[in-house]
RNA sequence: GGGGGUGUGGCGGAACUGGCAGACGCGCUAGAUUUAGGAUCUAGUGUCCUUUGGACGUGCAGGUUCGAUUCCUGUCACCCCCA
């Protein structure tokens, strides 16, 4: 594999690094999502300073010109700039290092070193930057041959090169200080450079000082200055304003800013993509002579001519040597002349033939869906006032860093362009979790075939299952039947003393354990499906499949239908009921007071449980809802029709059924949401526990809102608190009305 | 290594601001009905003990409290993400 560097667009999402951490303060996103965008984006405050690379000699006249002149907002080309989150640490920079790629590489380096740092910046190019900043492999470098020096005392440091300094990141230099950040370290020690310890651990730090002053070991926390000379004692928060404040005025740093987060490469080499609407002008001259030749003028496509659509095209493979300079061209640049080279007043362009990656799409599609005809504007102002922000947004956490900080860049690119009146595109969010495979049992076998108890298997790195010596294992899959849960684990019916794992598994196909939506909406319908998702748990949760689930809540389903319909005792279950006729158990009088009652409380309850996104559970006080009317012998139609209502947004088919062959004209789509009236949801009378010593002894059956000390009254009065309380001593007696009454007696 | 999350019956999971642990569903057991059922209905189902009854019980060990799944301290295990 061979890094080529090729020209790109870039989106510049760093200008917005700043607002969208600080905006994240305002949405109604869990604290987990909004930490990992605030990492993501890495926002951290510490200080550049120059070293100065010029002749030895000139030092203090360059100090005394800094002194004058002051930090120069561009570094001039005989210093080197870093960026530091420590300048505490400055007195134990011992050296510094440079980014392979870093501009000042070859002016830097001496003759004598010249070969080998031109093999080494030659290996880096040909690494990934996640492979150099893999903490596994070894740290490598090459000293240039040069020395800076350091601002705060004046003392020469070797520079080297190393690609665990990344070009993208803070100056593309860093001040290494080995004593104080483990991978400076790790170079420090493999390099044998000096390391000076300048922080002290305070002392709740288990760190051992004498290592610490040794150069054994590293300290990455904060303490006090030592080896700093006037600033020795200093703590480290301190420390880090007070020699800010210094370099600062000395010219030779300043506070600054840096963030991880890297500008976005955005164009792809693909023909599948929005194109960019980007004119190249060519030289005319040389065009007329067949020749293509940039004149480095371009220009925006006209917005009548938006959008650019891709070409005829059937050529789509990145091709070599395509020409006008591109050593690997996109496949758009074998589109037909006449799409690729349009003419504008009598000039000759070339498109862009890079294309936007998907993001394009997903960044505003939201926007777009409120308003998706609109040929004039890409949505209508009134339309986004009245729809934005997306009040509720669901999604999996995959997305936390991309694809949501992403949307909120062009949204608030649209914002500042004057295009939408909303700062952030979602308001609340929500991560439902994974649904995993079934739950399985796995056990272990030797080479022998012999179980080995789960207990016993450990993990080689790369996870692989091993035994204590080493020797490889087979995973092997049990069937649910030969295992058994004995104490917290499983173990085989066969031999107790072999417990086995546990566990669902991410659904994936090399596991074999995908469920297909499509087979399960086959067997069990459409409504089963989607109420089984909702009723498995909490939707942030992730949960194991059960098909033995999916019949549970088809079960539900067919006692909704048959709280309804006659029932077809010929009828199979899974084949369609020939008559559907209305129940003789439905009537069409108003219901008794416990049946108004369990129909407001279920009002209630799915109400309150769909505003908390509780699903699970609002599904199960319908199914309490139709296990309570099923006994019923008069079902008033009524409460099933209000009923239906509160199912429908669960399983819409067979409500709409239902809610029609209870003789409905029309559907019940806008049928207004049941309320329910809070008074008819209270019971008039109410048990009430009574504990002896927070021991339940008896039960009280009393009016709701008995008053504190009639409670107290009738539970001491209560024949078996007697028998108990008899020859005891009450030292406490607690009464929580319509709760419990607790005595504490001795 | 860093960050986030989760631990409750055989299983998925309930439990409002600390107040009856196990709602609801699956599975299992028994009964009714049925030519039959993997259909339906009814009842039971945390564990242990000698029963009427009692003891124990929300990963583990402590703490606060009349009372803790819930609050606090420590600890263990697992999952996810990042490195």
């Amino acid at each position: 594999m061979v890094r080529k560097p090729l020209r790109q667009w870039m989106l510049r999402i760093t200008a917005y690094a700043d607002r969208l951490e600080k905006d994240l303060e305002s949405l109604d996103w869990s604290e987990g999502i909004k930490k990992l965008q605030r990492d993501w984006i890495g926002r951290s405050t510490g200080a550049e300073v120059d070293f100065y690379i010029g002749a030895k000699e000139n030092v203090a006249t360059w100090k005394s010109d800094r002194s004058a002149s002051g930090f120069p907002r561009k570094p001039d080309s005989d210093v080197l700039r870093v960026y530091t989150t420590r300048p505490d640490t400055l007195f134990g920079a011992t050296y510094m290092v440079l980014a392979p790629e870093h501009a000042a590489v070859e002016s830097l380096t001496t003759d004598e070193q010249k070969s080998a740092v031109e093999d080494y910046v030659a290996k880096a190019a040909a690494k990934s930057d996640r492979d150099r900043q893999d903490d596994k492999t070894k740290k490598s470098g090459v000293f240039t041959g040069a020395y800076a020096i350091n601002p705060i005392n004046d003392k020469p440091v070797p520079i080297w090169i190393a690609d665990y300094v990344l070009a993208s990141y803070g100056t593309g230099a860093i001040m290494a200080v080995p004593a104080h950040d483990t991978r400076d370290f790790e170079f420090a020690k493999q390099y044998d450079i000096d390391i000076v310890p300048v922080v002290q651990p305070t002392d709740n730090d288990d760190i051992d000082l004498e290592k610490l002053a040794a150069g054994e070991i590293c300290f990455a926390g904060m303490g006090t200055a030592i080896n700093s000379e006037q600033y020795d004692g200093t703590p480290t928060a301190e420390f880090k304003q007070k020699i800010t404040q210094s370099l600062g005025s000395m010219g030779v740093g300043s506070e600054a800013v840096n963030y991880k987060l890297r500008d976005w490469l955005f164009s792809r080499q693909r023909f599948w993509g929005e194109p960019f609407p980007i004119l190249h002008e060519l030289n005319q001259e040389q065009y007329s002579k067949g020749a293509v030749e940039f004149t480095g003028k371009v220009r925006t496509v006209a917005d009548k001519d938006l959008p650019v659509e891709l070409p005829k095209f059937d050529n789509f493979n990145v091709q070599e040597d395509a020409g006008a300079g591109n050593e690997y061209a996109p496949p758009l640049d074998f589109a037909d002349e006449q799409w690729l080279y349009p003419e504008i007043d009598g000039v000759v362009y070339k498109r862009e033939t890079n294309t936007m990656p998907q993001w394009a799409g997903s960044c505003w599609y939201y926007l777009r869906f409120i308003d998706p005809k609109n040929d004039k504007v890409f949505v209508d102002p009134e339309l986004e006032k009245q729809w934005m922000p997306v009040d509720l947004y669901i999604g999996g956490a995959e997305h936390a860093v991309l694809h949501l900080l992403y949307a909120r860049f062009w949204h608030k690119v649209l914002f500042d362009r004057g295009h939408l009146q909303t700062k952030e595109p979602f308001q609340k969010l929500v991560n439902q979790g994974m649904i995993l495979g079934d739950i399985e049992f796995t056990g272990y076998q030797d080479g022998n075939s012999n179980w080995v108890s789960s207990n016993d298997v450990h993990r080689d790195e790369e996870r692989q299952p091993i035994t204590k010596s080493g020797e490889a294992l087979t995973p092997v899959k049990i069937d649910p039947d030969d295992a058994q849960k004995s104490g917290n684990t499983f173990v085989l019916k066969e031999d107790s003393s072999i417990s086995v794992d546990s566990r669902a598994y991410k659904m994936s196909k090399s596991r074999g354990n995908v469920v297909t939506p499509d087979n399960v909406v086959e067997t069990h319908g459409a409504d089963s499906l989607r109420l089984y998702e909702m009723f498995m748990g909490p939707l942030e949760q992730a949960k194991p499949w059960s098909t033995a689930g999916v019949s549970g809540v088809r079960n539900f389903l067919d006692r909704v239908w048959r709280l309804v319909v006659e029932g077809d005792k010929d009828a199979d279950k899974n084949e369609a009921q020939n008559e559907i006729t209305l129940s003789s158990a439905v009537v069409d009088t108003p219901p008794n007071e416990e049946q108004t009652r369990v129909l407001h409380q279920t009002i209630k309850a799915v109400t309150q449980d769909i505003e908390k996104l509780s699903f699970n559970t609002a599904i199960a006080r319908m199914m309490e809802f139709a296990n309570f009317f099923t006994k019923q012998k008069q079902r008033p139609k009524e409460c099933l029709s209000q009923f239906l209502l509160l199912l429908s947004p669960f399983a819409p088919h067979i409500a709409e059924e239902l809610w029609s062959v209870l003789g409905n004209e029309n559907t019940l789509a806008y049928e207004p949401w049941p309320e329910f009236d809070e008074a008819l949801t209270i019971e008039s009378s109410v048990e009430v526990p009574v504990q002896i010593m927070g021991k339940i002894k008896a039960r009280l059956n009393v009016p709701r809102g008995t008053s504190k000390d009639d409670l107290e009254k009738i539970a001491l009065a209560d024949e078996k608190v007697v028998e108990l309380l008899k020859g005891k001593n009450i030292m406490k007696t607690v009464v929580v009305p319509d709760r419990l009454v607790n005595f504490v007696a001795k």
